[in-house]
DNA sequence: TATTGTTATACTCTATAACTATA
DNA sequence: TATAGTTATAGAGTATAACAATA
C-alpha cells in the first residue's frame, strides 16, 4: 500500500486531507461569492447560472436541465422567473416545433455581463499568486481533473 | 496596468481565466460528489454537512448556523429532521438555560464516519499527483486564500 | 434590554409523475 | 411510440419577522 495507490478504501496520508481541507475552502468561497455576486443583482444561485450559461448561446430547455445536471421540470421554473424580469426569453425552434430555445435578451446581456465583472473570485484570490504560480497552478490542476 | 495589478476592475488576462474556469470545474465536480455521497446516505447536503460539523464537536444551534453561514431559524429544521433520524440529539446547555448544544448520537457518529469515507474526492482526483505536486497544490492553495 | 431558539410565512429549488403537443 | 416542455405535487433550504424563555 504505497502512498500513490489507487485503492479506493485506502486512507489518504495527511498531505491528501491538508489539500482536500483546502479545495473545500476554495469550494466554499466560491460559491459564497457566487451567491453574492447574484445577489446583487436580485438573483438566486440557480438563475445566474442559466443567465451565464444562456449568454454564450440560446439553447433548447432540455440542454438547460443536462448543464445544471437537474430534472428538466426545474428548468421551467428558473427560466420563467427570468422571462418576467425580461432577462430571457422563449423562442421557437424552426427545425422542431416541440423545442423551446431559451434566449437571453439584450437586457439580460447586459446583466450577464456586469454579473460576469463583479465576480471578482477571478482576481482578489489569484492576484496573491504570480504569473509563473498560476501556470503550475492550471498545470496540476488540469492534470488533477483529467484534462491535460 | 500590470499583470500583477490588484485593481478590482481589471480585466483579467487568458492564463487567470483559465485557472478561474478549472477552480469553477473543480467546486462543480466537488459539490456533485458530495451531494452524492450524502445521498446515498439519504441525507441532502444541508444535513450531511452539519452532521459533519457536530461529529467533531457539539454546538449551539447558533453556531451552526455561523458555521453554514445561514440564518438560526434554517437549522431548526435541518437539526429537527437529523434528530427525528437519531443521528443528532438536543442537549441543554447547563451553563445558559437559553442555550441548546446539538451533538450526534452513536448511530450519527456512525453515520458522519461512513459519510467521510465514501467521500472519495479526497482519492481519485488527486490520485493522479505525485506527493511532490501534491505538496505544490497545497502550497499554492494556502498562499491563495491567504493562509500563509 | 439583549440573546437563544423557535414558529409562522413566503419564495425558490428539487425530484417525481402525469399531461400536451409534437415527432 | 418516443421526445420536449409543462403542470401538479411534495419536500427541503432559505430569509424575514414575531414570539417565548432566559440572561
Amino acid at each position: 500500500m504505497t502512498q500513490h495507490s489507487h485503492d479506493p478504501a485506502a486512507p489518504a496520508d495527511a498531505l491528501t486531507v491538508e489539500v482536500v481541507e483546502l479545495i473545500g475552502t476554495v469550494v466554499a468561497r466560491y460559491h459564497e461569492e457566487y451567491e453574492h455576486a447574484a445577489a446583487r443583482h436580485a438573483l438566486t444561485g440557480a438563475q445566474a447560472r442559466v443567465l451565464a450559461l444562456l449568454s454564450r448561446e440560446p439553447m433548447p430547455m432540455r440542454r438547460i436541465a443536462q448543464q445544471l445536471k437537474c430534472e428538466p421540470s426545474n428548468v421551467t421554473g428558473i427560466v420563467d422567473r427570468l422571462e418576467a424580469r425580461g432577462l430571457v426569453e422563449r423562442r421557437p425552434d424552426p427545425d422542431d416545433r416541440r423545442v423551446k430555445l431559451a434566449a437571453v435578451t439584450d437586457e439580460g446581456m447586459g446583466t450577464a455581463g456586469r454579473l460576469r465583472a463583479s465576480l471578482n473570485f477571478a482576481r482578489e484570490p489569484l492576484a496573491a499568486l504570480s504569473a509563473e504560480d498560476r501556470g503550475v497552478l492550471r498545470d496540476l490542476l488540469r492534470r488533477m481533473l483529467g484534462t491535460a
